[in-house]
RNA sequence: GCUCGGGUGGUGAAACUGGUAUACACGCAGCGCUCAGAACGCUGUGGCCGAGAGGCCGUGCGGGUUCGAGUCCCGCCCCGAGCACCA
C-alpha cells in the first residue's frame, strides 16, 4: 500500500527493442548521422579501423572497438564540432579467397551477403556512422584508386621489380611479406614458410626507414604501438669494416681485437671465392642444404651449422689471420651478410666457435673499459666504439653506417582476390603501365581462381584477359597477372571516405585539406606494424608529390585492448564466442554498448562475463523510471546538485581519456544518490544526466529526451557544463593520521588553518589517545589531511 | 634472450600529479514485497581477533626512500603481448 504512493520503487524493464527500432529509423529518415562534408566549420574526422566482413558476421570485438569509436564521436559532437564517423568494409584478400574455395562459393557472391549482414549488425549496435560514404576495397570504383596510387609510387621510382628470395606459403601457395610471417610460419594457415626466388613486386619503404622512425616523436599514439613500429623498423647504428675483400657489419667495433673469425652467410657472392679446391665440395654441398632448408628450422636450429672455406683474411685491427666460415646463423638480408665474430663477447659465436672447436679468444674489456685492445686499452666502450672507426677508416678500412631491419614491402600476390597490379608488359615497350584513363583494371569473374603450386596467379590461365595492345604502341602486350596485398587496399581508406562519391579522382584536395589528417584513429594492436606503418608510409609519398599538405595520416591513435571469455581471446574452436545478435535481442544495443564499456579499460579490454551486463540493464532502467517519475518543477536538491556537476565534470575528463568504465561508474554513482532512499527525482536533476549516457545509449537517450519535450536530436544539445564553484564545498572531512596511520577525521571548513586543524585534532579522544607525545612534526595538505608525527 | 604491458576482495575492476586502498558493478547473505517465485527495493559483504567499543594485518615476493608507498627506487617471481641467430 505504502510503495503505490512510491512510483519510484516500481522500476519496471524498459522495452529496448521498440525504443531502438524507432531511432534507428528516425536517423535515417531525418539524416541525423550524415556529415555535411563541404560545409562543416568544425571538422572532426573519427575513424576506427574497418573490418573483414567475415561469413560469420560481427565479432564482440568489432563491437567493442566501434563503440569506443562510436562514444568519443558522439562526445565531440555535442561540444559543438561536425563529427564525421565512416565505416567500410576490407573485403579483398586471403582471407575471403580461403573462405571462398572452402564452401564452394564465388568471392564476388559471397562478399556482398556478407557486406549486409555486417551492416544490419552495425546498424543494430547505434554506430553515428555516416552510411552515405562507406566503401568497400573490393568495389571497382575503390580499387580503380587503389592501382592509382601504385601509379603514383611507380612514378616516384619507389617500385620495382626483382627476383628475390621471398616467403613462399605452400598452403595458401602465395608470397607473404615479411610482416606477415611468424617465426617462420605463415600467419594465416600456420604453415611453415618456404623460401622462393620469384619475381616479385617491391615498395621501396626502407628510403623512408629514418622518417618513419623519427616521426613517431610526434606522434600522439598508444606507447606500445610506437614501440613496436621503433622495434619492426630496427634501427642500429654500427660500421662497416673491411676484413681484406670482406665487407661486415658491426654494432661492437669495440671488440675488433677479440673477431677470431669471418663468417659468410651461404648466400653470400664472395663464398666462392673464398673456397679453397679442397673445400670446394663441402662448401658446395653446405651450400645446397642450407638452400633447401626452411626459414623455420633456420631461425631456430640451437646447433649451429657451418664449414670452413679455407681462406683467412686479415683483422685489420690486429693484422691477424683468421679463417673464413661460412653458415646460416648469418642473414643474407641483414647488414653486409657477412660477420666478424667475437666468441668472448657474443653468445651466438661463442656457440659457433664451441660447436667447431674454434678458438676462443682473451676478453677485451671487463666492465666499461677495454683491456688488451692495443692503443685503445683502457677506453671507455662508447669512446672505443668511435676511435675505433676513425682509426680505421683513416686508412680506408671501415666507415659509420646505420642499418634497419625494415626491408622493403612485396605488394605482389600470385592470387585472385585482389586488385590487379596495373602494369603492362609489351614487347616492344617493355614495363608499361597502365594510363590513368584506363584504370580500373577490372578483375575478371573467373571460377578457377584456386591457386596452384607454380607460383603464378589464377589470372595467367585466361588469355582473353591478359593479352591486350600496349597502351603505348599498340602492339602485342600482356597483363600483370599478380594482384596486390590487401594491406595495399588499407593504406590509404582513410584518405578515400570523405570523398567518397567523387568518381573523378581518389581524393578531393579542398575536401582532404579540411577533413585530413585524422583526428582520432581507434583500432587493434595486431595491425601495430602492419596497416599502421604502410599508411604512413603512404602518406608520406603523397606528401612528397605535393598531392596531401601533410605526411602523418593519424594525429591520435589509440589501440583498444581484448575482450576475453572464460580466460582466453574468444575463437570458435574454444567455443566462447559471443554472438552479438544474441545479447542485442535479449538485452538492447544500449545496455550491450554500456556493458562493453564498463567490463574493464577501453584500452586494455577484459573479461565479457554474461551476467555482468544485468547491473548495466538495471541502471538504465532506473533512468528511464527516472524521467518518467520526475516532477517537474523544482530546482535540484544542492546535495544532489553537488553531486550532479562533480559528476558532469568526471563524464566530461572521462571520454576524452576514453576511461569510459569509469564514466560509467560515475553515472552509477550518481543515479544511487539520485533515488537515494525512497527519493523522486527531480526533472532538472534528471536531465543532464539524458545527456551524458546520450553517448554510451544513444536510442534511450533520445527517447528520453523526447520525453522531456524535446523535438531535435540529443546530438545536437551542447553538453552541459559544470560549474566549478559548486565543487567547492565549505565544510569538507579532514583525514587525521598519526605517524601516517589513518586514525580518523575531522569535520572542517575548507578555509581551516593548519593551528586550527592540529587543535581540533587533538580535541578528538578518539584521535588524541594516538597522540602520545607533541607532535614533532605536523604535515598538513590543506583539503586533504593532517599528519601529526610523534 | 630482448622490448612493452600487467599482478589489488569470491569475480570484473577503482584509486588523475605519493595523501581515507577496494569506488562502481557482479556474486553471495539477510530483510522487505509476495500464496510462492521471478522482478523490484533496502541492508551487509578484504582477512584475523573481539560480546562491543575497537584493534591488528592487508595491493605478487624481498629490501629501500618518505611524515606517509598500490603509486617512486633497487633486486626477484609469475602472467600476457610483440620481436627473435638483425651481428
Amino acid at each position: 500500500m505504502e510503495s503505490a504512493e512510491r512510483p519510484s520503487d516500481i522500476v519496471e524493464a524498459y522495452e529496448p527493442g521498440p525504443v531502438e527500432a524507432k531511432w534507428r529509423a528516425s536517423w535515417a529518415a531525418r539524416g541525423t548521422n550524415v556529415t555535411d562534408i563541404a560545409n562543416a566549420a568544425r571538422p572532426f574526422y573519427a575513424l576506427m579501423m574497418f573490418p573483414y566482413p567475415s561469413a560469420e558476421g560481427l565479432h564482440v570485438g568489432n563491437m567493442f572497438a566501434f563503440t569506443g569509436n562510436d562514444i568519443f564521436a558522439r562526445f565531440q559532437r555535442m561540444q559543438g564540432l561536425n563529427v564525421f564517423e565512416p565505416l567500410g568494409y576490407d573485403a579483398f584478400g586471403i582471407h575471403s579467397e580461403n573462405y571462398a574455395l572452402k564452401v564452394g562459393v564465388h568471392p564476388a557472391e559471397m562478399i556482398p551477403r556478407n557486406i549486409a549482414n555486417f551492416r544490419r549488425q552495425l546498424e543494430r549496435g547505434g554506430l553515428m556512422v555516416d552510411w552515405s560514404r562507406s566503401l568497400s576495397t573490393t568495389d571497382p570504383e575503390y580499387y580503380r584508386w587503389t592501382q592509382w596510387v601504385f601509379l603514383q609510387l611507380y612514378k616516384k621510382g619507389l617500385v620495382y621489380k626483382k627476383a628475390a628470395a621471398v616467403n613462399w606459403c605452400p598452403t595458401d601457395k602465395t608470397v607473404l611479406a615479411n610482416e606477415q610471417v611468424i617465426a617462420g610460419a605463415c600467419e594465416r594457415c600456420g604453415s611453415m614458410v618456404e623460401q622462393r626466388f620469384l619475381e616479385q613486386w617491391f615498395f621501396a619503404i626502407s628510403q623512408y626507414a629514418e622518417r618513419l622512425l623519427k616521426n613517431l616523436d610526434t606522434l600522439d599514439w598508444s606507447e606500445t604501438t610506437k614501440t613496436a613500429q621503433r622495434n619492426w623498423i630496427g634501427k642500429s647504428e654500427g660500421a662497416e669494416i673491411w676484413f681484406d675483400g670482406v665487407k661486415v657489419f658491426t654494432t661492437r667495433p669495440d671488440t675488433i681485437y677479440g673477431a677470431t673469425y669471418v663468417v659468410l652467410a651461404p648466400e653470400h657472392p664472395l663464398v666462392g671465392a673464398h673456397t679453397t679446391e679442397s673445400q670446394r665440395a663441402a662448401v658446395e654441398e653446405y651450400r645446397e642444404r642450407a638452400a633447401r632448408r626452411d626459414l623455420v628450422t633456420r631461425k631456430t636450429a640451437k646447433d649451429k651449422t657451418g664449414v670452413a672455406t679455407g681462406s683467412t683474411v686479415t683483422n685489420p685491427a690486429t693484422g691477424e689471420q683468421i679463417p673464413v666460415w661460412v653458415s646460416d646463423y648469418v642473414l643474407m638480408e641483414y647488414g653486409t651478410g657477412a660477420i666478424m665474430a667475437v666468441p668472448a663477447h657474443d653468445e651466438r659465436d661463442l656457440e659457433f666457435a664451441h660447436g667447431f672447436e674454434l678458438p676462443v679468444k682473451k676478453v677485451v674489456h671487463e666492465d666499461e673499459t677495454l683491456i688488451d685492445s692495443g692503443e685503445f686499452t683502457g677506453m671507455t666502450v662508447n669512446d672505443a666504439k668511435k676511435a675505433i672507426v676513425a682509426s680505421l677508416a683513416a686508412k680506408g678500412k671501415a666507415s659509420a653506417v646505420t642499418n634497419f631491419r625494415l626491408h622493403d614491402w612485396c605488394i605482389s600476390r600470385q592470387r585472385y582476390w585482389g586488385p590487379p597490379i596495373p602494369i603492362v608488359y609489351c614487347d616492344n615497350c617493355g614495363v608499361v603501365p597502365v594510363p590513368d584513363k584506363d584504370l580500373p583494371v577490372l578483375l575478371p569473374m573467373i571460377d578457377d581462381f584456386k591457386p596452384d603450386d607454380s607460383g603464378i596467379s589464377p589470372l595467367a590461365r585466361h588469355d582473353e584477359w591478359y593479352r591486350v595492345p600496349c597502351p603505348t604502341c599498340d602492339g602485342m602486350a600482356r597483363r600483370e597477372t599478380d594482384v596486390s596485398d590487401t594491406f595495399l587496399d588499407s593504406a590509404w581508406y582513410f584518405l578515400r571516405y570523405p570523398s567518397v562519391g567523387d568518381d573523378s579522382q581518389a581524393f578531393d584536395p579542398t575536401i582532404t585539406k579540411k577533413w585530413l589528417p585524422v583526428d582520432s584513429y581507434i583500432g587493434g594492436n595486431e595491425h601495430a606494424v602492419l596497416h599502421l606503418l604502410y599508411s604512413r608510409f603512404v602518406t608520406m609519398v603523397l606528401n612528397d608529390m605535393g598531392l596531401i599538405d601533410f605526411e602523418e595520416p593519424f594525429t591520435k591513435f589509440r589501440a583498444h585492448g581484448l575482450i576475453i571469455r572464460e580466460g582466453a581471446k574468444m575463437s570458435k574452436s574454444k567455443g566462447n564466442v559471443v554472438n552479438p545478435d544474441e545479447y542485442l535481442d535479449t538485452w538492447g544495443a544500449d545496455a550491450f554498448r554500456t556493458y562493453l564499456m564498463f567490463l574493464g579499460p577501453f584500452e586494455e579490454g577484459g573479461d565479457f562475463r554474461d551476467r555482468g551486463i544485468s547491473g548495466v540493464k538495471r541502471f538504465l532502467d532506473r533512468l528511464w523510471a527516472s524521467v518518467r517519475d520526475s516532477s517537474t518543477d523544482a530546482a535540484p536538491d544542492a546535495e544532489v546538485d553537488r553531486k550532479l556537476h562533480a559528476t558532469i565534470r568526471k563524464v566530461g575528463d572521462d571520454i576524452p581519456r576514453l576511461s569510459y568504465n569509469t564514466a560509467v561508474a560515475a553515472m552509477m554513482e550518481y543515479m544511487n544518490v539520485l533515488r537515494k532512499g525512497d527519493r523522486v527525482p527531480r526533472r532538472s536533476e534528471v536531465e543532464p544526466l539524458v545527456q551524458l549516457v546520450a553517448p554510451f545509449a544513444p536510442h534511450l537517450a533520445e527517447e528520453l529526451w523526447e520525453k522531456l519535450g524535446h523535438t531535435t536530436t540529443i546530438f545536437d544539445s551542447d553538453w552541459p557544463q559544470f560549474d566549478a564553484a559548486m565543487l567547492e564545498q565549505d565544510e569538507i572531512e579532514l583525514v587525521v593520521q598519526v605517524n601516517g596511520k589513518m586514525r580518523g577525521r575531522i569535520s572542517v571548513l575548507s578555509t581551516v588553518t593548519e593551528e586550527e586543524a592540529v587543535s581540533r585534532a587533538t580535541g578528538d579522544p578518539a584521535i588524541a589517545k594516538f597522540v602520545t607525545a607533541p607532535p614533532r612534526k605536523v604535515v598538513f595538505v590543506p583539503g586533504r589531511l593532517l599528519n601529526l608525527v610523534v
